[in-house]
DNA sequence: GCTCGAGGCG
DNA sequence: CGCCTCGAGC
């Protein structure tokens, strides 16, 4: 079985890639971010052509995550609310979670807040919403015993390998110590960054900025990531960011990571 | 010789449409309208590539013509002033008119403004515009002996045949009474229509709205010409519109017309 | 419908 | 640098 994350930076803008990149990648369940478009607005066809049934949770302009899965998924739901309840319901006017059951197991995908910068207010709601998913997925623990996926752009740079130069990047979004340490607490529950168990060098990265030629000179930052809980993390047999799409004209800023298990 | 007129709806969003349509129509002379930008941006380098020499006179967004020839041109100049001189430096704020000498034929390419709707602000400019145009020929004429074709983009249809359903359409822009009076009135000093030497049937156009299917139900409009000294308009062998580009992918809402003389 | 800014966002 | 929205222009 093969899960793989992508934020696309505008599905509508990234139709083709993504098609194209699924049919010479066939991976059973793809997780997408920064979708850019409201539900009835979404290119479903292409997908469903393909064989993939979609899962979408949109909005306009801004967020947005979508699954696709190449066999059903059951017990689907978006945002924190289904889990929490409606105490947090003003966190789902972003569109940044979406869950689902495949093969007994939860994938749940997750676009974090950026955070804009370093003690600013969106960094503040960054340390919130991180500190709420911390809660939704013990509280998805605590409901059920499925072994769980949590993947998807995570917006933080855990440790400095996955940042292509990391000196003096202490005060730096997505790579400053109070970030790191909120998406730590969370981890702390029981997920593994399953990219660290194939693979320790850095140097291998998921986004790299549009600006300044950030991609060929590999200026670069890990932040797409799979944290998967313990029996799952031990039957996984790889994880790989797939450079190509990136190379392409036009591309999100972002490549796609799959895991296999 | 061949002299073509395009209005090309951003020079940049179409360049290669033109580069492949030029590669494959060998015109000497290529007028173009709406440009849509300024002339430090323009995409020169593709179109000298191809043997021709660019003569253009842009602004930001808006309006904007250029002249390609595969010979130099001489005695090239844009806007009314540096015929009329400097009291209608007013009306050349507008970039929508350049002109240059090629085999000793003077050939003048205009956008003509649209007017927006009948009575309007933007009609009187146009009416005014289309006055100042008059002078401006007539006083070429004056100064010079030689044959004038004048073409672009002139947004009037003068006659019924030239609309796809001219029945209620004596108050809409483009074919009002007193804009088509005012147009022939500047050609009443010695220009003729020169694609109505060779065709007089109605159902022939050169720009469909891009809205409401316009062109794959020729709902059109012939508002591209190409106007004549007599002399030039006897020597003319084929005026022909070429809707090929019309149907590409992306396409400028006008298709180019042809002059071989 | 399809262009172009301008301004927000990252 | 490249998304998005929005309004204007045609």
């Amino acid at each position: 079985m093969k899960i793989a994350t992508w934020n696309v930076n505008s599905i509508r803008t990234r139709q083709q890639i993504v098609v194209d990149w699924l049919s010479q990648n066939s991976v059973d369940v793809l997780c997408l971010q920064e979708t850019k478009v409201i539900d009835q607005d979404f290119p479903r066809l292409a997908f469903e052509q393909l064989g993939y049934h979609l899962y979408i949770s949109g909005q306009k302009a801004y967020n947005g995550v979508a699954i696709f899965s190449r066999t059903p998924l059951t017990e689907v739901s978006s945002g924190f609310s289904p889990i929490l309840g409606d105490i947090v319901a003003e966190f789902d006017l972003q569109k940044r979670v979406i869950t689902g059951v495949i093969a007994d197991i939860r994938v749940v995908n997750l676009y974090v807040p950026n955070g804009s910068a370093v003690g600013s207010e969106k960094y503040q709601y960054k340390l919130a919403w991180l500190k709420l998913l911390g809660e939704y997925l013990a509280t998805l623990q605590d409901k059920e015993t499925r072994e769980i996926c949590i993947c998807g752009d995570f917006n933080i740079a855990l440790e400095d390998r996955d940042i292509y130069n990391p000196k003096g990047k202490e005060n730096h979004i997505m790579s400053s110590p109070t970030e790191r340490e909120a998406l730590r607490e969370v981890l702390a529950i029981g997920f593994q960054d399953v990219f660290r168990k194939f693979n320790s060098e850095t140097g291998h990265y998921s986004w790299w900025d549009y600006r300044a030629a950030g991609f060929v000179r590999n200026r670069g930052w890990r932040i797409d990531h799979h944290y998967l809980t313990q029996k799952l993390y031990k039957q996984a047999i790889n994880c790989k960011i797939d450079l190509e799409p990136r190379k392409l004209d036009k591309p999100s800023d972002h490549a796609p990571v799959i895991l296999e298990f």
